[in-house]
RNA sequence: GGGAGCAUAGCUCAGCUGGUUCAGAGCAUCUGCCUUACAAGCAGAGGGUCAGGGGUUCGAAUCCCUUUGCUCCCACCA
C-alpha cells in the first residue's frame, strides 16, 4: 500500500469507528471469560460535551479497552441522567422564552415539554462521545428515567420506607425561589459579599426609667454614645425618655416579622441586665422573651441575636431547644405571607430597604455597618439567594448506610485512587446527615406517597406504594378509610433527588433492583473501575456504595480513580463565562481524536488538575504521525529472501527484546496502580526514542536496498506488539495500521487482538551493555559536530580494550556511527579525537584538527568532577558508621563505584599524558 | 473555625520502601542539519540551593517539626 507522508485522521477515523459499530465489537453478553465491567458515569441527558468529559471518558475508555485485549469480557455500559434540576431549569427558561409559565402548566403538560426537549437534546453527548472513540456496549444504552430505572427507584423507596429509614418531617431546606425548590446543603454556593450590618433596637417591656437588673457601675450609653462590643461589663442604652432597650445586628432586618426570641450567652457580661425579661419587636410590636444559650458569640456584634426559627438554620435549632413559636412569614417564592402581618406579598429583597427605612423613621434604628457576609446562593439560578425555609420533606436515614459504607473504603476493600480521597470519605460519613431526597420538581421520579384526606389541620396520613392500587389496598386497610376510592388518594407532588436514582446506577443498569437474581448482574456485579471527580464523592460516590452493600450486599466497584478538573494553561477552571473552554469536538476536528486523547493523556496523573494546553494535542497529533511514518518505512521496505542478516540486525533485535520485556512490564505495573499517564510516558518514549530513534535507525537498511526477510518479520513483530500497547490509547490509528499489517489470521480486528505478553525478565545485563553503546555512538556525533564532520563521511574509531568495550554490539557501532574501521590498540593516539565511556579510551583519528589546549582543558575538568566524586564515595567508605549499619548492597555499589571512578581518573590521566 | 493537600528546570509534572552517577521526563529555549520514513522531523546544548529554617539518620527531594506561599473540601458568626 501506498501511504501519504503526513497521517490524516479524519478520513480514516469514521471509517474505523462504524466498522467497530459493524462487526459489534463493544457489545458484551455473559460469557465464560472473566467479565471487566465500567458504568458510565452518566452525563446529563441535555448536556453537552465538554474537556472534563473527554479526560473522564478517555481514561474509561483506556481501561476498558486493555481490559479487552486482557481476554476480559469487557462492558462499558453507557447512560445518561435525567439531572432534574438542570433540566427542569432549562425547560423553564425555554417556555419563558415562548412566554410560557411553568405555574400556568399543568404536571403533564410540562412533562410533555420535557420530555420533548429530552427526545430533541438528549442523547446527542453520547453520539459525541463516539467520536472520541469510546468503546461503550451502545445496546445496553440507559437513562435514569427510563422504564426499568424508574421501576427501580420506586421499588427501592418503597423499601427503604417499610425498612422504617424513610420519614416525613418539618425540617429547615435551603429554598430557591425562583425554582422553588429545596437544594442539599450540596448544591448551594456561597459567595462572599458585601452587605450591612443593621443595628435595631429592641426595648425592654417595662415601665420607663426602671433600673430592675442593673449591676452597680453599669455604663449606660445613649443613642448618640460610640459603642464598644469588646467591653467586659454591662453595657445598656437609653433613650431620651430614659426607656431601656438592647441593640441587636441584624444583617436580615426583613425577617423581624418571625423573630420569636432574643437570645443571650449567659456567660456575656454585657448583657446579664437582660436575663429574664422581655423585649418588644421593633415595629411588629410583639413581646418576645430572652433566652440564653452558649451558641451566641459574645464578641459578634452586641451579644444579642434576635432569633427567627422559621428562617435561619441556627435559630431553628435554638427554637427548638427552647420551644420557641415558629412564624414562617415567608411565601414559597420568597414574598411575605400573610403570617407576616406586615408588608404582605413584597418580595423580600423589596422589604429590606423599605423596612429599613421604617425603622429608621420610628427611630428603631440604632445605625448602619458596612459588612462583608457570605450569602448562599443556588448552584442552578445563580443570581438567587437561598431562603432558610421550613418545609415538610422526605428524609433517608442515614447512619445506617454510613455504617455500612465506611469500612469497605476504610480498609481497601474499595480502593481510592490516589487514596488521599480515603480521608474525605471517612469525614463526610462519621458526620453523616440524614439525606433530604424529596425536590419541589416535575421532572424527575415522583414520590410514590400517597396522601388520605384528612380534616382540616389534622395531622397527615399517607400510605406508600408503588402504584395508585397497592396504595388503594393500602389505604383501605386504614380504619376509618374503608370506602375510600383511588380519586381520593392525592400522589405526593415532588420529585426525588437526582441522586436517588444515581445511586442505584450499577445495579440498576443490570436491572438487579427489579430482579435481583438475573444472569446479567449476578455476572458483571461487582464492577471493576469508577472513573469520576473527587466533587461527587459525597452525591455519588458514597451512595453507590452504600446502595450496593444493602440491595446486593457487596461492593458497587473495586476501584475508584478520581480525575481533576481540567482547567487552561493558566490554571483556570474552564467556563463559559470565561470563554476559555474549547469546543473538543473543534480539538478532535483539528488534531485527531487519537491526538485529543493524547493530551489528556499526557498531562494527567490521579487526582490532579490538569492544565491543558492545545500545544499537548499537536503533541499528540505529531506521535500520530510518528507511528504512521515509521510504518510507512518498514512498509516500503523490499524483502530479499536470498539475503543473510547483517550482523548490526541481529544485535538490534538481541537488545531489543530485552527492551520490549523491560517495558511491557513496567507499562504493566504502572496500570495495575492506576497510574495511567505515567504508563503511556513510557510507551511514548519507548516508540519514539527505542524504537524509532534507535532500532529502525539499526536495522534500516540502506536507500533503495532490500532487508532480509528475518529482520523484516521481527520488525513486523515489533510493530505488532507496539501497536498493541498503544492500541487503548490511541484507537484509531493503531486499528489502521494493523489492519494493513494483518501480523494475525483470523482477528478481525486489534480491538480483540491479545496484549503482549512478557515471557520472562529483561536481560538488564544486555541493558546495561546498550547503554554503553548509546553513549559511545552520542560521543562519535559530538565529536563529528565539534570537528564539523559530515554523517556521511565514514571515520575511524580506535579503543584500547577493557571490559567496559560492548564488542558484542561492534556492527551497531559501525552503523550508527558510520565507522569504516574499529580497531583495538595499544597506545594512545595524540592526533585523534578523544574521549572515554565509562573506563574505555577512544580515539578517532583526526590528522591535525586537534585543538591541544581546548582537550586538555576538558578532560581537566572531567579529572576535577571524577576525584571529587571519588573523594565523597571514599568519605562514605571510610565511615565505620555507614559500613556498619548501611546494608551490604548499598555498601558494595559504594566499593563499585569507588572502582569505576578510579578506572575513570586512570583513564583521563592516560589521555592527558598522551596529549602532552 | 475544622480537615486535607501542594511547593522539584522557563512551563506542566515524575521521582513508589530514605541508598545505583539522583537531581529526571515532556514541552519550551538555543545551536547545527530541508541526511529519501517522519521539519508534525533529526543530531546536540544550556537550564534546578528539590519554597525557607531546624531535626532524625551512616545517608534526606523522600521521614518529623516549624515558617512562608498557594489550592481544595467541610462548617456557616447573626
Amino acid at each position: 500500500m501506498q501511504l501519504a507522508d503526513k497521517y490524516s485522521p479524519e478520513q480514516i477515523e469514521q471509517k474505523w469507528y462504524d466498522f467497530w459499530i459493524a462487526e459489534n465489537l463493544f457489545h458484551s453478553e455473559p460469557d465464560a471469560r472473566e467479565p471487566y465491567t465500567i458504568v458510565i458515569p452518566p452525563p446529563n441527558v441535555t448536556g453537552m460535551l465538554h474537556m472534563g468529559h473527554m479526560l473522564n471518558n478517555t481514561l474509561q475508555d483506556v481501561l476498558v479497552r486493555r481490559a479487552r485485549m486482557q481476554g476480559k469480557n469487557a462492558c462499558w455500559v453507557p447512560g445518561t441522567d435525567h439531572a432534574s434540576i438542570a433540566t427542569e431549569a432549562k425547560v423553564v427558561k425555554k417556555l419563558a422564552e415562548q412566554g410560557i409559565k411553568k405555574s400556568d402548566l399543568t404536571r403533564e403538560e410540562f412533562l410533555k415539554h420535557a420530555w420533548d426537549w429530552t427526545n430533541e437534546h438528549g442523547g446527542i453527548i453520547l453520539k459525541q462521545l463516539r467520536k472520541l472513540g469510546a468503546s461503550c456496549d451502545w445496546e445496553r444504552t440507559a437513562f435514569t428515567m427510563d422504564e426499568i430505572r424508574s421501576k427501580s427507584v420506586i421499588r427501592v423507596f418503597c423499601d427503604l420506607y417499610n425498612k422504617g429509614l424513610i420519614y416525613r418531617g418539618l425540617r429547615m431546606v435551603n429554598w430557591d425561589p425562583k425554582a422553588q425548590t429545596a437544594l442539599s446543603n450540596e448544591e448551594v454556593i456561597y459567595r462572599e459579599e458585601k452587605s450591612k450590618l443593621y443595628y435595631l433596637k429592641y426595648y425592654v417591656d417595662e415601665a420607663a426609667g426602671s433600673t430592675d437588673g442593673e449591676e452597680e457601675g453599669a455604663v449606660v450609653l445613649n443613642a448618640t454614645d460610640a459603642f464598644d462590643p469588646t467591653v467586659k461589663h454591662q453595657i445598656l442604652h437609653r433613650d431620651a425618655e430614659g426607656r431601656r432597650y438592647a441593640v441587636v445586628a441584624t444583617t436580615r432586618p426583613e425577617t423581624i416579622m418571625g423573630d420569636t426570641a432574643m437570645c443571650i450567652n449567659p456567660k456575656d457580661p454585657k448583657n446579664t441586665w437582660l436575663k429574664g425579661k422581655s423585649v418588644i419587636v421593633p415595629l411588629v410590636n410583639r413581646v418576645v422573651p430572652i433566652i440564653e444559650d452558649r451558641y451566641v458569640e459574645i464578641e459578634f456584634g452586641t451579644g444579642c441575636l434576635k432569633v427567627t426559627p422559621a428562617h435561619d438554620v441556627n435559630d431553628y435549632m435554638l427554637g427548638k431547644t427552647h420551644n420557641l413559636e415558629t412564624i414562617d412569614i415567608f411565601n414559597a417564592d420568597a414574598t411575605i405571607s400573610e403570617a407576616g402581618g406586615m408588608y404582605v406579598g413584597m418580595d423580600r429583597m423589596d422589604v429590606r430597604k423599605q423596612i429599613v427605612k421604617d425603622l429608621a423613621e420610628a427611630n428603631l434604628l440604632e445605625k448602619v455597618e458596612d459588612y462583608d457576609n457570605k450569602v448562599g446562593y443556588s448552584e442552578r439560578n445563580a443570581d438567587t439567594a437561598v431562603e432558610p425555609r421550613l418545609c415538610m420533606q422526605w428524609f433517608l436515614r442515614m447512619q445506617h448506610f454510613a455504617d455500612i459504607a465506611l469500612p469497605p473504603v476504610m480498609n481497601d476493600e474499595i480502593k481510592f485512587h490516589p487514596a488521599k480521597y480515603k480521608t474525605t470519605y471517612n469525614n463526610w460519613l462519621t458526620n453523616i446527615q440524614d439525606w433530604c431526597i424529596s425536590r419541589q420538581l416535575w421532572w424527575g421520579h415522583r414520590i410514590p406517597a400517597y396522601f388520605l384526606p384528612t380534616a382540616e389541620g389534622a395531622e397527615e396520613k399517607f400510605v406508600v406504594a408503588e402504584s395508585r392500587e397497592e396504595a388503594l389496598a393500602l389505604a383501605k386497610a386504614i380504619p376509618g378509610y374503608e370506602g375510600i376510592t383511588a380519586e381520593e388518594l392525592r400522589h405526593d407532588e415532588d420529585a426525588l433527588d437526582t441522586w436517588f436514582s444515581s445511586w442505584l446506577w450499577p445495579l440498576s443498569l443490570f436491572n438487579g433492583i427489579l430482579d435481583p437474581d438475573n444472569k446479567e448482574i449476578n455476572y458483571y456485579y461487582s464492577t471493576d473501575d469508577l472513573v469520576t471527580g473527587p466533587d461527587i464523592i459525597f452525591f455519588w460516590i458514597a451512595r453507590m456504595i452504600m446502595a450496593g452493600y444493602e440491595w446486593r450486599g457487596a461492593k458497587p466497584f473495586k476501584n475508584v480513580y478520581f480525575t481533576g478538573i481540567v482547567r487552561d494553561k493558566l490554571g483556570r477552571k474552564m467556563s463559559k463565562q470565561l470563554g476559555n473552554s474549547p469546543d473538543p469536538l473543534d480539538l478532535i476536528a483539528k488534531y485527531g481524536a487519537d491526538g485529543m486523547r493524547v493530551a489528556m493523556l499526557m498531562s494527567t496523573s490521579a487526582g490532579n488538575d490538569v492544565m491543558f494546553d492545545e500545544a499537548l494535542c499537536e503533541q499528540g497529533r505529531n506521535f500520530g504521525n510518528k507511528i504512521w511514518n515509521a510504518y510507512r518505512l518498514i512498509n516500503m521496505w523490499e524483502v530479499d529472501t536470498t539475503l543473510e542478516q547483517p550482523e548490526a540486525a541481529k544485535e538490534a533485535i538481541t537488545w531489543f527484546d530485552e527492551v520490549m520485556r523491560e517495558r511491557i512490564a513496567r507499562i504493566n505495573h504502572d496500570m495495575e496502580q492506576y497510574r495511567i499517564s505515567e504508563a503511556f510516558t513510557e510507551l511514548y518514549r519507548l516508540f519514539w526514542d527505542d524504537f524509532s530513534g534507535w532500532y529502525l535507525e539499526m536495522v534500516k537498511p540502506a536507500y533503495q536496498c532490500p532487508a532480509d526477510s528475518k529482520t523484516i518479520e521481527r520488525t513486523k513483530h515489533y510493530f505488532d506488539q507496539l501497536l498493541r500497547l498503544l492500541h487503548p490509547f490511541m484507537p484509531f490509528i493503531t486499528e489502521e495500521i494493523w489492519q494493513d499489517l494483518k501480523p494475525e489470521e483470523g482477528v478481525k480486528s486489534i480491538v480483540v487482538a491479545q496484549q503482549p505478553q512478557v515471557d520472562r525478565e529483561a536481560d538488564t545485563t544486555i541493558l546495561a551493555r546498550f547503554a554503553l553503546v548509546e553513549e559511545l555512538i552520542t560521543a562519535i556525533r559530538n565529536v563529528r559536530k565539534q570537528k564539523n564532520i559530515a554523517q556521511k563521511e565514514a571515520l575511524t574509531l580506535n579503543y584500547i580494550a577493557d571490559e567496559n568495550y560492548p564488542a558484542e554490539f561492534s556492527a551497531v557501532i559501525a552503523k550508527m556511527g558510520n565507522i569504516k574501521a574499529i580497531e583495538a590498540v595499544v597506545e594512545k593516539d595524540a592526533t585523534a579525537a578523544a574521549f572515554i565511556v565509562k573506563t574505555t579510551q577512544y580515539f578517532v583519528p583526526m590528522e591535525g584538527k586537534i585543538d591541544k589546549e581546548a582537550e586538555l582543558k576538558k578532560l581537566g575538568d572531567d579529572l576535577t568532577y571524577y576525584e571529587g566524586f571519588l573523594a565523597s564515595v571514599m568519605k562514605k567508605l571510610s565511615n565505620e558508621r555507614f559500613i556498619s549499619s548501611a546494608p551490604e548492597k548499598v555498601v558494595a555499589n559504594e566499593r563499585a563505584k569507588q572502582a569505576d571512578a578510579e578506572a575513570k581518573i586512570a583513564a583521563i590521566k592516560a589521555q592527558m599524558e598522551a596529549l602532552k
